[in-house]
DNA sequence: TCTGGGGTCCTAGGACCC
DNA sequence: TCTGGGGTCCTAGGACCC
């Protein structure tokens, strides 16, 4: 396969920086993006606030502890899809080639354009430097021949960094990490490879240890040792469409109550159902989440006859699931998600192959009884496959 | 006054079908 | 007197990421 020049471009501390844009009195300050309750954490801090040790995933109160100055900024997460959207439309004057990898980093195939230019960093320092002239956003870029360099390569200089990582430079500049410094090495395998005497990334490259990694890693092995030497993948992808969406809460004090954890399930299902509806997109599992006081998490989920974005629908699914599985334990955190989505106009497309009109349908009638009982008996998955068998 | 919320992908077993 | 084998769908659970 031919060379190809990949960047991976990442803003930095970028709920922070977004909240900059909104309220230019923020700047310089130690500031944390964090939901506003007891037993919120911390999604993102500023650079400022980093230097008291606060950081991603703490809980506010032990940042308060650390940093008492912390201004604490509630998300605005529809400015912050819209700005992300912005940073991705810049990306694209330069290539098509872009993947969006989350909210605020994306890779970029620059193999073509990159030919117009003296030295592979000017690009980098261009698309920089105008993302802060034009939208006010820091940004680190990689810049590697595949997406795992470049994604480590951006990683290795931030805030505002440029880091070309060669594949001939791996060993000096790759190898001596710890594998917790490795992007697709979490939390629960870091423990498990270092007691089995694997420290570095350059312990996952090293072929004496790759029957050790196999057994601890499983398949997922395959992908991280050829990461480790520096083969990985080079391929974007260009279709990303979301696979499911969810809406869960914690609550501000654990519950016992039944009426009340409905409330919260209904309220969840509402802005679950608002958000596929303006998604344009339907679903066919719905799952219930339940967290217990002691952090025991239960995720339940049944699969519908037909797709859907009714909050009626989807509460009396989630709320079956839920009924089911409760143990009248207090409960902490709960949580409503729809899955195997697709969007609206390939779901019409689908009935058309269909010879009789779906108005007839098992389904559709046990929709209008549903309709017009509130407690009729739910459609399941189970209902359909009887139905279509006769 | 411990520990958010929103996602992705993978595995594995059982049901069911041919 | 032994219980195939492939394929798909469904569900539960887990790891990882931002």
């Amino acid at each position: 396969m031919a060379a190809r020049v990949i960047f991976h471009v990442d803003i930095n501390a970028y709920y922070a920086s977004a909240e900059l844009l909104k309220n230019s009195a923020l700047i310089g300050q130690p500031i944390a993006v964090a939901g506003l309750t007891r037993r919120s954490v911390v999604s993102t801090a500023s650079y400022e606030a980093r230097a008291y040790g606060v950081h991603s995933a703490m809980p506010l109160h032990e940042a308060m502890k650390r940093c008492p100055d912390l201004i604490v900024v509630a998300g605005d997460y529809r400015w912050y899809e819209e700005l992300s959207g912005r940073f991705f439309d810049y990306l694209r004057r330069f290539t098509p080639y872009v993947e969006p990898a989350s909210i605020d980093e994306g890779y970029m195939d620059v193999t073509e354009v990159i030919r117009r230019y003296r030295r592979p960093m000017d690009l980098a320092w261009q698309i920089q430097q105008g993302l802060q002239d034009e939208l006010r956003l820091p940004v680190s870029i990689g810049v590697a021949p595949n997406k795992f360099l470049a994604k480590m390569a951006s990683d290795m200089r931030k805030p505002l960094g440029i880091t070309i990582l060669r594949k001939q430079e791996i060993a000096k500049k790759l190898w001596p990490l710890g594998i917790e410094e490795m992007f697709g090495i979490g939390k629960k395998s870091v423990p498990q490879l270092q007691k089995a005497g694997i420290w570095t990334i350059g312990d996952i490259a090293d072929p004496k240890n790759e029957a050790l990694i196999l057994r601890l890693l499983g398949k997922h092995a395959y992908t991280m040792i050829q990461n480790a030497r520096g083969n990985g993948s080079n391929r974007l992808s260009f279709t990303t469409s979301v696979q499911s969406i969810s809406q869960s809460t914690t609550l501000d004090e654990d519950i016992e109550d039944y009426q009340e954890m409905s409330a919260v399930l209904r309220r969840l299902a509402a802005r679950l159902s608002q958000r596929a509806i303006n998604d344009h997109v339907k679903g066919k599992l719905v799952s219930a989440s339940i967290r217990y006081s002691d952090f025991r998490n239960v995720i339940r989920s049944t699969t519908l006859a037909d797709y859907t974005n009714d909050a009626r629908v989807i509460y009396e699914h989630a709320m079956m699931l839920f009924d089911n599985n409760y143990n009248g334990d207090p409960v902490r955190h709960l949580g409503i998600h729809l899955g195997s989505l697709k969007d609206h106009k390939d779901i019409i497309t689908q009935y058309s192959v269909f010879e009789t009109a779906p108005t007839n349908s098992i389904e559709a009638v046990l929709d209008r009884l549903n309709g017009l009982m509130p407690d009729a008996n739910l459609t399941t998955a189970a209902h359909a496959k009887k139905s279509k068998s006769h």
